[in-house]
DNA sequence: TGAAATTGATTGCCTAGGCAACCATTGTCT
DNA sequence: AGACAATGGTTGCCTAGGCAATCAATTTCA
């Protein structure tokens, strides 16, 4: 193992990762809040449908892992993309707990639909990247990802805080 | 300009930046918020205090456009780590609009008393990559993170949605 | 085989955070 | 100076999402 390439003696924010990919996060995500603002559909509705149209997500579980949500939560959001005729539930035949997930003709539409924006935008963004510039992002990105998910996503074991919440 | 790196045509989401900032997002915050789950303070708090401690911001405004949260929500926020002893508000005397926030020496120690877990995570989650790529890493985060500052926060204009939500 | 653990899905309940209305203060433009 | 816009902060109200309990189906393993 080499050496570490963070120590907490020296911390600074901004050359951690962790800060710099939420920085990115919580700079971008009202942007595309923005392109969905005067739509009838939300940013993480249209991500719910993208995760479906690319078979990122196939069941509601797929798709709470995808969107890092609550099951519970997710069970109401695939409520509401039925409800608007987007997203079909089909009960699985081979493993009857699982209620399978498919994208109507219209779901697949509003999810397409809204690409060319977002594509925009990151194209802006991303304007001033040279395109090997742009290839090692992904690609660093990408294996950095791989790591994390053979990570086991540790649950809290202790459900209770140390100070009362009150 | 040069040509954009991306296109709505072959629109794949393993390669977009959106998605992968995202992804990595979500798959770090669960491990963060494990570390954080039996103690008396949460991952956003925590995020808070290190804001205040790093000079990142100085006001609750300051902090609302860090954690990329509404000014109510700060307030609140704010609230809780004062009830708790850990920052102080003070009317500013040059604008007397702002309350400036700082750290109790409680607040610093339980701000710094946190950061090695969260080093110790990084340091394990990139520990197959070389020196040269997490400095590869950090870099291109930051650039882009510069040409996202620099754009404007486009404020949803149209508040209505096209459909009822009902 | 059969008991226990695991997983998928749903529901009720509760909290964190978004939205809007509001006031005070400051900056800007004429 | 005075009107108007912009900013900082607070509050009430509401919704999206987290937690826990529950049930059904499946897997694991003694």
């Amino acid at each position: 193992m080499a050496k570490p390439h963070f120590s907490a003696g020296d911390f600074n924010c901004r050359k951690s990762l962790g800060y710099l990919t939420r920085r990115v996060q919580n700079l971008t995500t009202p942007h595309a809040e923005a392109i969905f603002a005067d739509q009838d559909l939300s940013f993480t509705q249209w991500i719910s449908l993208m995760g479906l149209s690319e078979g990122v997500a196939k069941t509601s579980a797929d798709l709470a892992r995808h969107l890092n949500h609550d099951a519970g939560a997710t069970t109401r959001l695939v409520d509401q993309l039925v409800d608007r005729g987007w997203v079909k539930r089909e009960r699985s035949k081979e493993d009857r707990r699982v209620v399978n997930l498919s994208l109507t003709p219209q779901g697949r539409a509003m999810a397409r639909m809204h690409v060319p924006p977002i594509v925009d935008f990151w194209n802006h963004i991303t304007s001033e990247f040279s395109a090997q510039e742009t290839k090692q992002l992904i690609a660093l990105l990408t294996r950095l990802i791989a790591r994390l998910e053979a990570e086991p996503a540790r649950e809290p074991l202790v459900k209770e805080k140390k100070g009362a919440m009150k």
